[in-house]
DNA sequence: CCGCGATCAGTATCTCGACT
DNA sequence: AGTCGAGATACTGATCGCGG
């Protein structure tokens, strides 16, 4: 009998030693992903292609290039994965007696916003769940959340991919603020609405949300109130809506 | 020549059968 | 059921050697 017909004769680890070594397409960075050894990464792979049958990777200067062979396990690997990790989490999972750990990435502000209410609820449901808080650019939340190294991301998201599941915790809404004695009309297409004043605190990445919003405003005029879409949009807990996004 | 994957040698851990 | 020992397996640090 071929090994892969004989899952009880398979170190299925092998499997998440070929996602990284897919991800990162480098031995090295593979190995301190996982974390283990460098050497011990090298030995894994070569009972990966003794398993599979299959050279998997050629070398290159700049690391690792997988065969046609790996790049078509690629994509249900992961899903394969994705599953494990589902079963894993949702098996037994009873928030009162869970011990365990939560990833979490998330900016300053949406920490501000959402954590006081989750850790009011941990406190009194889930007494024994941690967090761990950290933050990353939203592509590399995305990233976390997609290979695992994140349980859950907050964050103003545009397009996410298929297999990421996400909700709408609340609507934000803002305050224009200006010197009463200045006579500036405060109106989306007053002064403010129009070019050169500019929100984005780095210019040369994409507009942020409240350049994305006013966008139509300088061009077109007034803009009718803007609706959420689909049905009533959950707010989190208790969260207070908030003023303006500090920079 | 340099970066990085492969290999070597020694060691630790695990598995399994034999024995009490 | 528990213990022991042999063999298999996987780990590590050090080093080799290939590819660009």
């Amino acid at each position: 009998m071929h090994p892969t017909n004989n899952l009880r004769a398979i170190d299925l680890n092998l499997l998440v030693v070929l996602d990284a070594l897919l991800h990162e397409r480098h031995l090295t960075r593979a190995a301190a992903r996982l974390p283990m050894s460098q050497p011990a990464m090298s030995h894994a792979l070569a009972r990966l292609r003794l398993l599979l049958g299959d050279p998997l990777f050629h070398r290159t200067r700049g690391g690792l290039r997988p065969t046609p062979h790996a790049l078509a396990l690629e994509a249900p690997l992961r899903e394969v994965l994705a599953q494990v990790r589902r079963l894993l989490a949702g098996a037994v999972f009873e928030p009162a007696a869970s011990r365990r750990v939560f990833r979490l990435a998330m900016s300053d502000y949406g920490a501000s916003v959402a954590l006081p209410p989750l850790m009011r609820c941990l406190r009194r449901d889930a007494p024994g769940i941690d967090l761990e808080i950290s933050y990353a650019s939203r592509s590399g939340m995305i990233a976390g959340v997609a290979d695992g190294q994140l349980d859950l991301a907050l964050a103003v998201f545009g397009e996410t991919p298929a297999d990421i599941r996400r909700a709408v915790l609340f609507h934000e809404g803002f305050v224009c603020a200006a010197d009463a004695g200045q006579g500036v009309p405060v109106t989306p297409d007053g002064p403010l609405a129009r070019p050169p004043a500019l929100v984005a605190a780095r210019p040369a990445q994409p507009p942020a949300e409240v350049d994305a919003a006013r966008a139509p405003l300088a061009h077109a005029g007034p803009a009718p109130p803007r609706r959420p879409p689909g049905p009533a949009a959950p707010r989190a807990h208790d969260a207070p809506r908030r003023g303006p996004r500090r920079p």
